[in-house]
DNA sequence: CAAAGCATGTAAGCAGTTACATGATTGT
DNA sequence: ACAATCATGTAACTGCTTACATGCTTTG
């Protein structure tokens, strides 16, 4: 449910429709989720039934109704209290490390495709994020310690992408050696 | 469904009752499941009906019967399948990262608690993978490319915590010069 | 004229978790 | 006496995903 906090972050920050925040969790690295409409208009209803949340329905010409959504006192108090709830461990799943760890049954050259397909999309979502991050993502500035921790966020979910990589590549020579030490 | 591939591979690698495979994924940090019945028996179960395992029964005096499965040809094939498909991107779920681009609210003293807080636990996860890794985990290696695979595989699950942890402590730095420059 | 964007919502399903249920044996 | 280990399985639930449903507008 620690969607329910993101999702109150964002709104602390400022008024959002579901729309808007279903994109800002779908372009966002840092923020692991899809951003598919289940979770976001659904958290929202709930939300706004525990009157954690205002809304104010904008009518439009062209377009359809916008909701536009408001913490209240009691949604900043839940946000709060989520803040300063204790930290949980960062969880990696790596699920082509697990593929590697029973790739006993593939030969040199279809572990070295799986490599190097891997660092083909590693280097792609590398390049993305340096892209939208160069551009500047819309990012709260409210504070000089709001900026500086969201930049090393970000830095920091650049740089875990990096460490793969470079893992992948020095694993790739590795292997590379090896084979070449005792061929087939 | 990736925990079925990483079963199978279990399987490839020896025969286990489905009690070992339940510890082994409990214990394992590289293997992001918590290893829980419903996961454990039910894909046993599920893979038997499809003809992926076989199982043999082993009758004991002074505890339950035992069921150990084996891997089946049609078991293999599936293996193979899932080891040939492409590789998808490791997901990191640091949700305290979540946390603290919202923390706008919390003052330095209560930031610097959670930092506090989550450097402890990191700290702690450290030296409970570095203690089961010197005590050396029950591992395959059929191979020297298989030896070198599982051992680059847990140092990097070790790095990753670690590099995590110099990421939390640097930031911590920074907040207490920051919060020092502009006192409240 | 097709695709993408604006904007909301629901249905069906998969993956994963905790907790329940049973019951003997061994270690503290 | 209490907890942990051995060993299997089921029930209830949460979280999250894909896909469905609608309908107008803008862009290529």
């Amino acid at each position: 449910m620690s969607i329910r906090g993101a999702i109150l972050g964002c709104l602390s920050w400022k008024p959002f429709t579901g729309y808007e925040l279903k994109k800002l969790f779908a372009d966002s690295a840092s923020l692991p989720w899809s951003g598919n409409n289940n979770q976001i208009y659904g958290s929202l209803i709930a939300l706004h039934k525990e009157g954690k949340v205002d809304i104010e329905v904008q009518v439009q010409e062209k377009y359809p109704a916008r909701k536009v959504y408001t913490l209240t006192e009691a949604g900043r108090a839940e946000l709060k209290a989520w803040l300063l709830s204790t930290p949980s461990l960062p969880e990696q799943r790596k699920l082509f490390h697990i593929q590697l760890a029973w790739a006993e049954g593939l030969s040199p050259a279809e572990l070295d495709g799986l490599f190097a397909s891997y660092e083909e999309s590693l280097a792609n979502a590398i390049l993305i994020e340096k892209a939208i991050s160069r551009k500047g993502r819309p990012a709260p500035a409210r504070s000089e310690r709001e900026a500086l921790l969201w930049r090393r966020i970000e830095e920091a979910s650049l740089a875990g992408l990096e460490a793969e990589l470079a893992w992948a590549r020095g694993l790739r020579q590795e292997l590379l050696g090896l084979s070449q030490a005792h061929p087939a």
